[in-house]
DNA sequence: CGGAAATTTGAGATCACTCAATTGCGGTGG
DNA sequence: CCACCGCAATTGAGTGATCTCAAATTTCCG
């Protein structure tokens, strides 16, 4: 299969957009807000920033001024041990809100990265406070994303600590496809995968020649296909069951 | 060495106290409250609950309608896959709030076990929404508190991912030493530490056997010390160094 | 004292890792 | 257009950490 084959890229246009005319927030991935809250998030953003894939948003070791609603693009949170290793912690799409751990915390955090070019919203971390203070609303739904967030940590949790190389990949393979479909980045079957295996083998806590091999033979087996940045799922149901991961319908998510 | 040669446990009493006169908050573990914000606390609490040692507190499969802050004893979250196999996500002492992700998924989240006696303050689940918006300031916490877990959380998956046996042994020793310590209930350099060896395994990922033997190995090297229920870190810097794991000075946190 | 549960130990099997070499592909320069 | 380079993906082979199975041994508790 050909690149000119493959589907277009269907991830919103990269530039930056007053709140009003969100391309994100008219999905029905996102709950909707007042004009009062959209003011609020409106007047909370200090504006956008653009990262080229690879380059880092948040350093590692270094505490961030800013908390980041990823707006377009893949990215995802690592920490890394003093001698490399590497562990990916979550992936990042559409939507997600990073940065709050940071908040809390003196350093010592985590750092993301982007894996194709990033549209994010910026916000200044010093006026988290007074958005609580003034829209209490605001306050819970972000309070909302972090507990989503901590859930999909537990998940990669009990995969890093309890399945085996073919259940990680299988349960990898669906959340993010499904995680994806939910924001619009899906067509025709086929989602952006822009991942290579070194990610796929740090998200996983596996090596990178066995990521590969498992990832071979799970398609030699049929059950999905990964070419050229693109990714299809084609037995959702036996990646579900080999996976032991089944994704009630996601609900519709704040959207800060 | 025997039983009565060990220290007594020093958790603070198992009953029930207004908030006013809360053991935990005198620590200095934990941030200072305005009279109206402890008022509002203590409106926000149902009253107190008490399980005895390993009781289930949350149901992994069912919505809990609590939430809790866990005031004295240890208890853990943990997930079990449909083939038994469990995966411990955190440990909770004194002063953790438990319960959050429940709010904003649809069950298939954690269940919550007691591993002591324990004693929590409950709040029920739909008031949650109103004291954001009474006191944005408890919100603003609240978040923190979800911030923070999930900072520990990280570390777990990083361990899990990407620490050796040993590796992961010894983080976890420092990690529950260190915790334990900020809340008062190290003594003469003892902490009551009531897990056995499957808890450790089902936490850090590994088979209960090469728990044992990993456990049996840092102990012969004279790193630490576990008997008849209490650990004693003997070689902090060792261990830390082993685990790759340092934790700052602990700040102090919201209590909830 | 007796029985159940937790810990400990040994032995062999496996899954995943490391090392090393090969292949495939996109880009680059001649 | 082709040779060449660099990086990611792939494959093979051998090693080793961790797992499973099974059997003691110790501890806990009534």
């Amino acid at each position: 299969m050909k690149f000119e084959d493959y589907p277009r890229p269907v991830s919103p246009p990269r530039c930056a957009h007053p709140c009003e005319v969100c391309g994100l927030r008219q999905l029905p991935a996102f709950l909707p807000v007042t004009p009062e809250e959209l003011g609020a998030v409106e007047a909370f953003r200090s504006g956008t920033r653009i990262f080229e894939a690879g380059q880092s948003i948040i350093d590692e070791h270094r505490k961030s001024p800013l908390l980041f609603t990823l707006y377009s693009g893949w990215a995802f949170r690592f920490k890394t041990l003093s001698d490399g290793r590497r562990q990916i912690l979550s992936f990042l799409l559409p939507g997600d809100f990073v940065g709050l751990q940071d908040e809390f915390a003196d350093g010592h955090t985590h750092g993301v990265e982007a894996v194709t070019g990033v549209t994010l919203c910026a916000f200044p971390r010093e006026k988290l406070w007074s958005l609580f203070h003034a829209q209490p609303k605001l306050g819970y739904d972000i309070t909302w994303l972090a507990a989503g967030e901590e859930k999909m940590i537990d998940d990669n949790l009990v995969t890093a600590g309890r399945r085996n190389a073919s259940e990680r990949v299988a349960m990898l393979l669906m959340h993010l496809y499904r995680r994806a479909e939910r924001v619009g980045m899906v067509r025709d079957g086929w989602v952006e995968f822009p991942f290579n295996q070194q990610h796929i083998a740090d998200a996983l806590g596996l090596s990178l020649v066995h990521t590969n091999k498992t990832l071979r033979r799970l398609q030699a087996l049929g059950l999905h296909k990964l070419d050229a940045g693109w990714l299809r799922i084609l037995e959702p149901r036996a990646l579900e069951q080999l996976g032991d991961y089944f994704e009630r319908p996601l609900r519709p998510t704040p959207l800060i």
